[in-house]
DNA sequence: TTGAAAGCGGTACCAG
DNA sequence: CTGGTACCGCTTTCAA
């Protein structure tokens, strides 16, 4: 265990270079030599060093994924398909989280880079308009080892950098299609939106969603109707306890995570609400807990496991051109397909069979 | 940007030992340089890249973490204990699942040695007789680097290596505590086991904690009322809905998982079983999932966060102590409490307020 | 086809 | 206190 590439050498009793060139199947060994090699290899199970590999070649096969918070329901789904495209590409993934700090994002960055990581998959928290953010936002195409790229790939959005890729959905289109459900369909005409931080980049874009489909079916935007909120499920709960308090007429609400959705569910349970008889209830994002809860919540599926998979695909193949020495792939934004679940929380009685729900 | 500590001592004027010894904080530095080597420092935007000091100092700061599926909703909190209290350490994550696979387990181990990770967190599939596990199990307190031991650490239970360090509950105990709270405050008669497979320690553990609350509470144990599942929630499901149609009674069930448990609890509604009224569930876990259901599910609270965090903090001492020269700390198996948490499941309208709902 | 040797970017020992 | 130098384990010229 552990034995260098010397001890194989001079146990087969040949250069290191020989044992370099089998391991690494180049064609000009000899028959004799290669056997010798091989043997001296499987006898003291020598593995290569990938940290010096590392060091030479400058590529260490570890992807960054940084991530607000691992618990995030969200980003299981996003943590197992990169994990499984990862591996088919021998990539390993090292993870961390910034819990919605930007200090945080920034620090992780710059310290993957001084690991030499070979790419970054990010779910960002870099939204605003400071100056520190926006050179950081501006670096995230520069980043490199030894003068050659370092790929970036975000999540969920793409950010505001014209050379960073990113796997995303429409949001905005994602929000204006459930709201547009919640009217159209559910002939809802007051319709609550219970909000993640204003100031988030996703917050926003559900926000003009929300606007465009109350405008579009001719229904008002009343500023007093939207809540924001913290994520949290007992966010969403309070802030549907505190409108039933003031006694405000509402007969839909349109969540923009299922997380706070559940948390409005429990407060239509105890405010005696019927679901969805007197209001109706979207939530967003579809994680499991979506088809789990009673009654279970209507969503707007988003691929999570295809958004990791495919950003990590995304950068194997990032990672190939650049090697085969095309300096700067073009950038891409790839948008996956959202659709709207019906479930019981806008559908009476419309559970689905247990046997499609995998957890 | 990734600058080498070369250009770092060229632009300082100084030599690279200089540097080399401003860096990691060293006394021997005369004012003077080393001001000039924090200005160069800053100006480049310097950090020692951490490859070449692994080579060096055959030290990686990467911790494995290995686990059976990043979906699997039991160890999102352990990976955030573990995260969180790496990060404090100083030390990165990887993560990789093993899907249950034991070759994929054995290759993974194998893999990360090869990579030099300074230690390995690992939750194990290893158990059964064969003769290539019990190697493999034999092997894992032999990992090493350059003569230095890599340490693993198992989560969930303790594997069958004297040299093994274990983060875990008494497993068999949960399942024995869960079962008599189910006989003696809930007056159960006629307990229903749901299972994990058989083969699984985990499984054999809960197993005998289930036998023994029958015996000692003079319940026979009848062969018919265990029934072994998936992980799944559909296979608990599935489960009960079989043993309704055999019309056979029971009042109780005890699920090995919380994922069983909602399936049961499923199928238990469908088939207008009162609960806890007709019959009484305990999971087992306690997943935040547990919490969310209705009726909320009664289960054993499992510490995972402080479970991961833990085995994280002994890697560090470890390490720690390795580091220091003392070779080869003594085993420990750090033994967490569990507990049992009643809710709708067992109780009748003993539900939580949401408050406490932490999601 | 093979081996010697340089060097990736650091650390640490040794001499001055 | 400082700089020179060997070396960590591997890849990759370059000559033979």
């Amino acid at each position: 265990m552990s034995v260098s590439i010397k001890e194989v050498a001079s146990r087969a009793g040949v250069s290191i270079s020989t044992v370099s060139r089998v391991i690494n199947g180049s064609k000009n060994v000899s028959p004799l030599l290669k056997v010798k090699v091989e043997k001296a290899i499987a006898e003291t199970n020598y593995s290569a060093n990938s940290i010096a590999r590392g060091l030479k070649i400058s590529k260490t096969n570890n992807i960054a994924v940084i991530i607000t918070a691992i618990s995030r329901t969200f980003f299981t789904d996003i943590l197992e398909g990169i994990s499984k495209e990862a591996e088919a590409n021998g990539y390993s993934v090292v993870v961390a989280e910034t819990h919605d700090s930007i200090e945080k994002e920034i620090y992780l960055v710059d310290y993957f880079v001084s690991q030499w990581v070979d790419g970054i998959i990010l779910a960002s928290s870099a939204y605003g308009d400071g100056l520190k953010v926006r050179k950081y936002l501006d670096s995230l195409d520069k980043l490199n080892k030894k003068g050659t790229r370092i790929p970036v790939i975000t999540l969920e959005y793409p950010i505001n950098n014209k050379n960073v890729d990113a796997v995303t959905i429409d949001n905005e289109k994602a929000a204006y299609e459930a709201v547009t459900y919640l009217i159209r369909q559910i002939h809802c005409k007051n319709i609550l939106h219970i909000c993640i931080p204003f100031e988030h980049y996703l917050g926003q874009k559900r926000m003009e969603g929300f606007r465009r489909a109350l405008e579009e079916n001719g229904l008002p935007f009343l500023q007093e109707n939207v809540v924001e909120c913290d994520y949290t499920s007992y966010s969403g709960y309070k802030a549907v306890k505190k409108i039933a308090e003031e006694r405000r007429d509402f007969d839909g609400i349109f969540c923009d995570n299922d997380q706070m959705a559940v948390g409005v569910l429990k407060a239509c349970e105890e405010l005696q609400i019927r679901i969805p008889e007197d209001v109706a209830i979207m939530g967003n994002d579809d994680v499991f807990v979506a088809s789990v809860v009673s009654p279970s919540l209507s969503s707007i599926h988003v691929p999570k496991y295809e958004m990791g998979a495919l950003a990590m695909k995304r950068m194997a193949e990032v990672l190939e051109m650049i090697e085969a020495g095309k300096k700067c792939p073009k950038r891409k934004v790839l948008l996956l397909q959202h659709e709207i679940v019906e479930r019981e929380s806008t559908v009476k009685d419309n559970r689905e069979s247990l046997q499609y729900l995998f957890w």
